[in-house]
DNA sequence: GGATCATGTATACGAGTGTAGACTTGCGGT
DNA sequence: ACCGCAAGTCTACACTCGTATACATGATCC
C-alpha cells in the first residue's frame, strides 16, 4: 500500500473503444481480486491500473459487486475446459496445478485464489458459489464414477483450495517450502483416491464418536 | 450491515474493572474476527458487543493489528490440548470435527473461520501463519510416524480448512447439504491415509506430467 | 471525606470507500 | 465542416475506518 503499482500504460492515449476498455477494466478487476480480495482492493484502484477512472467502473458494471461477478465469470468460465479431456490423467492434472508454485505475479491470476481471497465477504461469497457449483462442481462431478460423485467433486476442490490455501496465502512454511517432489506422492494419492470412490475398499467407519455432537470443536 | 446487532448487556453497569473489560474486548473480537473477518469488522463494532467504546480497545491493545494477534493467540492456545490424548482416533476426531456443521450461532467462533475469512489481508495472513505454526503444525507432526511428517500434518490442516471452506464459508451445496454419515467414509479415509503416511504403498508416480510447468493452472 | 489516578466516554481528524451528477473531449456520420 | 452523442474526467457527497486528544467519572487509599 505504501507505494501503488501502476500499470506501464501500454498505450499513453488509448484510442476511444467502449468494449475494449470495459476488457481492460475487466482484465485488471480479476487480477486485482485474485491479488488482494473483493475487500482488499478499490475500484479507483482497479480503475487506476487499466488507465481510467473509477467512474467508468460504475458505468460499465453498474456497481463493484456486479464487476466482480463479471470478473468471477469471465474466470471461471476461461477454465471450464480444465475437466475435459483424458480423465485418467485427471489426479496428474490436478496435482500439477497445486503443486506448481507461482513464482511470476502474473500466475497469481488464479480463481482458486480469487475464491480463497474474497469469500470472507458473504455477497462474493454468493457469487462465487455459483460460478463454483456451474463451473467446476457440476463438470467435475460428470467426470467421476461411482457413489456419491457429486459430494466427491466437491471434496477434490475443497482440497486443493485448502492445500492453495496453505501454501501459497498462509504460506505455512511446510507447504510452501516443500519440493514439488516431494508433495507430489501426497497429494496425487488424495486426488487420486477420491477420483477411484475412494471409502468403497474401507471397512466401514466407526462412527460412535465421529457422530455425536463433537465437544472438541477446533 | 443494514441492521447491527449488539449484544444485549449482560450488566447494564459493569464494574470498573480493567481486567475484565479487556478479556470482554478479546472475547468479543474473538468472536467478530470469526464470523467475518480481519477486514470484515471494524472496531466499533467489537467495542460494542463488549460494552465499551472504540477507544478503549487501542488503549488495551495498541491497534486492531494486535487485538487480532491476542484473539488469535488464544483462540489457538485454548485448543492446543485438541492434538493430545488418544492418537489412534485422531482420524476419527478430525473427521467429527469438519462433518459437524455449525447450527447455533456461538459456535462460528472457531479458529478455521477465523483462519479463512481473515486469511486475504496480508499481516493478519502473517500472524496466523505463526500461530498455525506453533499450535497446530508442530504438535500435529509430533503425532505422525514415518516420513514427511510435517508435510503431512500441514496437509491435514489444509485439507480441514479446504472442507471447511466449501462447507461452511462459501456454502457449496454439495457439501453444506451433505448430511454426516455421507461425509464421514470419505473424510476419514482420507484423514487415516493422511496419518499412516499414506503415499508410503503407491507405486512411484508417474511424474512426466505433474513436473513440467502446468499449462492447464487453474 | 477528599484527593488521585486508573477507567471509561465524547469528539474529532484525516484518510479511504463506493457512487452520483455535471462537465469536457473526441470520434463518426452526413 | 460541423453537429451529436458516446467516451471519459472532475468534483463532490455521504459514509466508514483506525486512531489521537481532551474530558468525565468512580473506586480506592490516606
Amino acid at each position: 500500500m505504501t507505494e501503488k503499482q501502476k500499470a506501464p500504460n501500454d498505450q499513453p492515449k488509448r484510442p476511444r473503444n467502449a468494449a475494449a476498455t470495459r476488457e481492460a477494466i475487466l482484465q485488471s478487476a480479476l487480477a486485482a481480486f485474485s491479488r488482494h480480495g473483493y475487500d482488499g482492493i478499490g475500484v479507483r484502484e482497479i480503475a487506476q491500473a487499466a488507465g481510467v477512472t473509477a467512474v467508468l467502473v460504475n458505468r460499465y458494471f453498474g456497481s463493484k459487486e456486479e464487476l466482480f461477478a463479471a470478473a468471477v465469470e469471465t474466470a471461471f468460465a476461461g477454465r471450464a475446459n480444465f475437466f475435459e479431456g483424458d480423465s485418467s490423467l485427471l489426479a496428474q492434472r490436478l496435482t500439477a496445478d497445486v503443486v506448481t508454485k507461482c513464482e511470476k505475479d502474473a500466475e497469481r491470476i488464479n480463481v482458486f485464489f480469487l475464491l480463497l481471497r474474497s469469500a470472507p465477504n458473504p455477497r462474493a461469497a454468493q457469487i462465487l458459489r455459483d460460478s463454483i457449483a456451474r463451473h467446476f462442481e457440476r463438470p467435475l462431478k460428470a467426470l467421476l464414477r461411482g457413489p456419491r460423485a457429486g459430494q466427491r467433486a466437491a471434496m477434490i476442490l475443497a482440497v486443493i483450495a485448502g492445500l492453495s490455501l496453505f501454501r501459497e496465502v498462509i504460506g505455512s512454511k511446510a507447504l510452501a517450502d516443500a519440493n514439488a517432489t516431494s508433495l507430489s506422492g501426497d497429494v496425487q494419492s488424495m486426488f487420486q483416491r477420491l477420483i477411484d470412490s475412494a471409502a468403497s475398499r474401507e471397512s466401514p467407519v466407526r462412527r460412535s464418536h465421529a457422530e455425536k455432537r463433537n465437544q472438541h470443536r477446533l
